[in-house]
DNA sequence: GAGACTATCTTGACGGTGTCTAGATTGATG
DNA sequence: CATCAATCTAGACACCGTCAAGATAGTCTC
């Protein structure tokens, strides 16, 4: 808390301030000026930092994607079963949407990113890389991917990354309460144990 | 065209007007002022026929729910083979998604919509029944899903909605451009082929 | 048909937003 | 120590959603 006229480390305090407004008051009320109060400095400073809001956006979600792969490689160290392993995958995705949906729902907004950004252009990929291959402990850098691999990584990815939406969004929740005896915790775990079996 | 000062159909002029803009500008682009000024009346005058941004969105989307259910509709109307039926309804789920990205995204922007409104909560469900059940012919209204079915409508609206919104985002066109020879037209087709067969 | 009523639409205002500019402050460089 | 560039502030602008007050016109009653 140095008080100075200069913050000295401004950027890193802007993208906390904008994740700590994502989390407590959602994606609605996440503004450039709104992070810029949260950080104590005046509305124009970001500026220095950020070329627009959409710099702002595209760096959050860059980390968010870090932390996925983050989550992902956790999850996939954790795994003993290679049988297992690809619903272990899931079940990370799942979990990583459910339990950060603001920056989740963020990732993935796609007319407020730049996805030419360096930072999201490398981070995006690198969580994906994972759904590439079937069995652990592959490098999936310098991969050559064919077209049926791409065929199982594209139908997994979808399979749980429309899992993760929904629930994020509501929709299978708005489902589950129309069905007596439906619990969304065990509708997850069952449609992840099944659609992503081998 | 009255020219005069009641409109007289305004209620569906915005809803026109506002479909125009997000088809032609994006959903970015798509606020209560620009609706007005493409129908040709004052930035006040949609406060009579909705409430505020939410309620003009709503409306939007339950429109675009009613589409997405003729769409599956006609998909289901059309499809002889029983086998290729679920496939059927995943590629007009995914060709609508593409042919109206705009109002697809509105569609699934839960924080921005009403979903406790009548139009809605009719709308929305009403599209999703099509997935419930396997054989077509069913009438799906009052028909009691028990677990197993709510397990296979999940996996399947999961693949098929992940598939739609990562291909709206832009996401699975930046992954077959990573690879050779990958055509984004052939990936959707055998993802929905092989992801749906029975 | 005339008057009253009500729904519809316009206009202006308010606080909020992103972005631009000019100016103040400060750390770093030579 | 002087200069300079980077950082931050402050003010302005146009746009946004929303509210209140007033103008307009269709409708209903007598």
């Amino acid at each position: 808390m140095t008080q100075s006229y200069h913050h000295g480390a401004l950027r890193q305090a802007l993208l906390d301030a904008a994740e700590t407004i994502l989390d407590r008051d959602g994606i609605e009320a996440l503004t450039l000026r709104a992070a810029a109060r949260e950080a104590g400095v005046s509305h124009g400073a970001p500026a220095h930092h950020f070329r627009d809001i959409t710099g702002l956006l595209t760096e959050l979600a860059a980390m968010g994607f870090l932390r996925l792969r983050d989550a992902l490689q956790e999850a996939s160290d954790e795994t003993d079963d290679p049988a297992g392993y690809v619903p272990a995958l899931g079940r990370a995705y799942v979990g990583f949407a459910r339990a950060h949906p603001g920056i989740f729902l963020l990732m993935f907004r796609s007319e407020r990113l730049d996805w030419s950004a360096p930072s999201l252009d490398l981070a995006g990929p690198a969580a994906f890389a994972f759904l590439l291959k079937e069995e652990r402990g592959d490098d999936v850098a310098g991969y050559a991917a064919d077209m049926p691999d791409l065929v199982r990584a594209t139908t997994r990815w979808s399979l749980v990354h429309g899992l993760a939406t929904l629930v994020v969004d509501g929709r299978l929740s708005a489902m589950t309460q129309m069905i007596p005896h439906a619990d969304l915790d065990v509708l997850i775990e069952t449609v992840l144990a099944k659609g992503l079996a081998p």
